[in-house]
DNA sequence: CAAGAAAATATTTATCGCGATATATTTCGC
DNA sequence: GCGAAATATATCGCGATAAATATTTTCTTG
C-alpha cells in the first residue's frame, strides 16, 4: 500500500481560512492601533456595543473563546478605561462587563475598521456578504451546528 | 449627523473567517497532538513535504509569516528531530531547512488531519473545494493579488 | 578597483494573545 | 451541610508582530 501524500498547501481549506483571516487582521491593524485595540479586543467591543452588561461567560460563548482567554483581555480593556468589571450581586460566580462612556464613544469610530476591508478587497458588499454566508455555514458544519 | 453603528457580529466577514479558522484548528488539535505538532508547525511541514530544502525566507513567503515567527518555531521542530537548519554555503545570509528521515516519515500520517475536516464538516469535497476557492480569492483581493 | 552605503537575511527581544491545565470560589441539588 | 456543577482566575508554553541587531551580499561611486 502506498501512502496517500497530503495535498499541496493550496488545496488545504484550513490554510485558506487561516491566511485570509490573518490578511484581514493585518489590514485592520493600522486602524485598530489608532483606536488602541487589538483584534480580539475589537471583537469583544463589537459584542458589547450590541449588548452591554454581559457576563464573561456570555462573551466567551458569543466569540467561542475560553474565559481564561477573556479574563486578562478584559482586564486590559478595563485598564484602558473602556469598560468596568464587577461581580453580579445576584450570582456572585459571574462577572458583569459594562461599557464606560469612553467605551461607548469608541463605537462611532469603529465603522472605519470595516470600511477598510471593503475598500481593500475591491469586492462588492453583496459578494462579501455571500462569502460571509458560505464561511459561516462551513463553521457551523464543523462545530456541529 | 447620526453615527453609523457597527454591524452586528454576524455581519462581520472578519469574524466569520476568524471563528471558522479557529474551529478547524480545534478540530485538528487531537490529531496534531498525536503527531506532536502545533497547527503552524503543521503548515510548515506541509510546505516542506511539497518542497524540501527551502530557506527560512521562502517558507515565510509561502505562509505569509515573518521570519521572526518562524525562527523559534523551526528551532522547536529541529529539537523534535523533524528537520535540520544550516547556513547556505552559497549565500551565508540564508538558512536552509532540510527534513530528516523522521520528518519525511511523518508525511504518511498527515492525511488523517485533513480527513478530520472532511468528516466533521459533513460537506462534500466539491463543496469544500468551492469554498476554498472563494476564500482564496478573497485573500488575494485583500492583499492586492 | 576599492570602500562604504544600501539591501537582504536571519536572529533576538519585548509585548500581547490564545489554549490547556490546575486552582479557587460561589451556587445549587440532594 | 456536603458534594457536584458552574464560573472565573492563575500559570505555563507557543504563536504573532514590531523593533532592534548582526551578518552577509550587492550596489554605488569616487
Amino acid at each position: 500500500m502506498s501512502e496517500i501524500p497530503p495535498a499541496p498547501l493550496a488545496d488545504h481549506l484550513c490554510f485558506a481560512l487561516y491566511s485570509a483571516s490573518m490578511a484581514v487582521q493585518r489590514t485592520y491593524k493600522p486602524v485598530l492601533d489608532e483606536l488602541g485595540l487589538t483584534y480580539p479586543q475589537y471583537l469583544v467591543m463589537i459584542t458589547l456595543w450590541a449588548e452591554d452588561g454581559l457576563a464573561v461567560g456570555q462573551i466567551a460563548e458569543t466569540l467561542s473563546l475560553e474565559s481564561s482567554t477573556l479574563t486578562p483581555l478584559l482586564q486590559r480593556l478595563e485598564q484602558s478605561g473602556l469598560l468596568v468589571r464587577r461581580r453580579d450581586p445576584e450570582n456572585e460566580r459571574r462577572v458583569i462587563i459594562t461599557l464606560t462612556d469612553k467605551g461607548k464613544a469608541l463605537r462611532g469610530q469603529a465603522h472605519c475598521v470595516t470600511d477598510r476591508l471593503v475598500s481593500s478587497s475591491q469586492m462588492s458588499t453583496e459578494e462579501l456578504a455571500r462569502i460571509n454566508g458560505e464561511v459561516r455555514r462551513l463553521r457551523a458544519a464543523v462545530v456541529g451546528e
